[in-house]
DNA sequence: ATGGTCGTTGGACGA
């Protein structure tokens, strides 16, 4: 099973870059986030005549996510309980996914949360504190979805760069939003509660960043933060194979801010 | 050089 994370900056825009990289990359699930656009806009057909089911929970002009898969979803869930928030940033759903050719007949009911986490503007901000708090609910949300499902998935655009080393310059963005303590902490709770980071898994070359601001030829120039991921529970971390940042669509013309980030699991 | 870049919108705002 490969599955991946990708925040598009507007799907409307980045169309023909999603239909691209799905062609050439074949993944069996792909979070999208910040598709910018109304339910009745979305372009549900040239998803399906790419193979792919859909589901999508979107606004106008800002956030929305939405879920292509191989297979149909079930259990769709868009709104956290006690979360009362109407920012479309949650989209979870139940995916069947084949357990390897050996036994066809196999099949494990992976639960997939795709997040869309704010983006907290600045350390001490209403918007901060609207991220920090939503992160909280998440997170005891969390909390009874993993006794519940044995094999979880939660990926997305975190906002968060968990470590230094997820950072270009992490002397200059110590202490701002993105890698402040607070939020850190947070990142840390989703590992206490037994969601591991897939992607430090596995060795990784240095410098390895999931976005990189428009301004500054921030691109060209690398530098960029970890901020998108996929966290999995002890059961899919066991079977996680490999992970790794595709930075190829960040350098086509008219890109997405962010890079897609892809996790492969042998279940 | 007191900006810088996108996307959505039709002037700012969010990232």
């Amino acid at each position: 099973m490969k599955i991946v994370t990708w925040n598009v900056n507007s799907l409307r825009v980045r169309l023909p870059h999603v239909l691209d990289w799905l062609k050439t990359e074949q993944p069996d699930i792909l979070a999208l986030q910040e598709i910018k656009m109304e339910d009745k806009d979305f372009p549900v057909e040239d998803i399906e005549a790419a193979g792919y089911s859909v589901i999508y929970s979107g606004q106008k002009t800002y956030n929305g996510v939405a879920i292509l898969s191989r297979g149909v979803c079930g259990d769709v869930i868009a709104d956290i309980p006690g979360l009362d928030d109407h920012q479309r940033r949650v989209l979870c759903a139940t995916l069947d996914v084949a357990s390897g050719a050996a036994s066809p007949a196999m099949h494990t009911q992976v639960r997939v949360m795709n997040v869309y986490i704010p983006n907290g503007e600045a350390v001490g901000s209403d918007k901060y504190r609207y991220k920090l708090d939503w992160l909280e609910k998440l997170v005891i949300y969390l909390e009874e979805q993993r006794a519940i499902y044995p094999y979880l998935i939660l990926l997305g655009d975190f906002n968060i760069a968990p470590e230094a080393c997820d950072v270009h310059d992490p002397m200059l963005w110590d202490g701002r939003v993105l890698c402040s303590a607070p939020e850190r902490k947070m990142f840390e709770r989703f590992v206490d509660l037994g969601l591991c980071d897939t992607f430090r898994l596995f060795e990784q070359a240095p410098n390895q960043f999931s976005w990189w601001d428009y301004r500054m030829a921030a691109f060209r120039r690398d530098l960029g933060l970890r901020i998108d991921h996929i966290l999995a529970s002890p059961a899919l971390c066991a079977a996680c194979v490999s992970s790794r940042i595709d930075k190829i669509p960040r350098a086509w013309e008219r890109p997405s801010d962010h890079a897609p980030v892809v996790a492969v699991f042998d279940l």
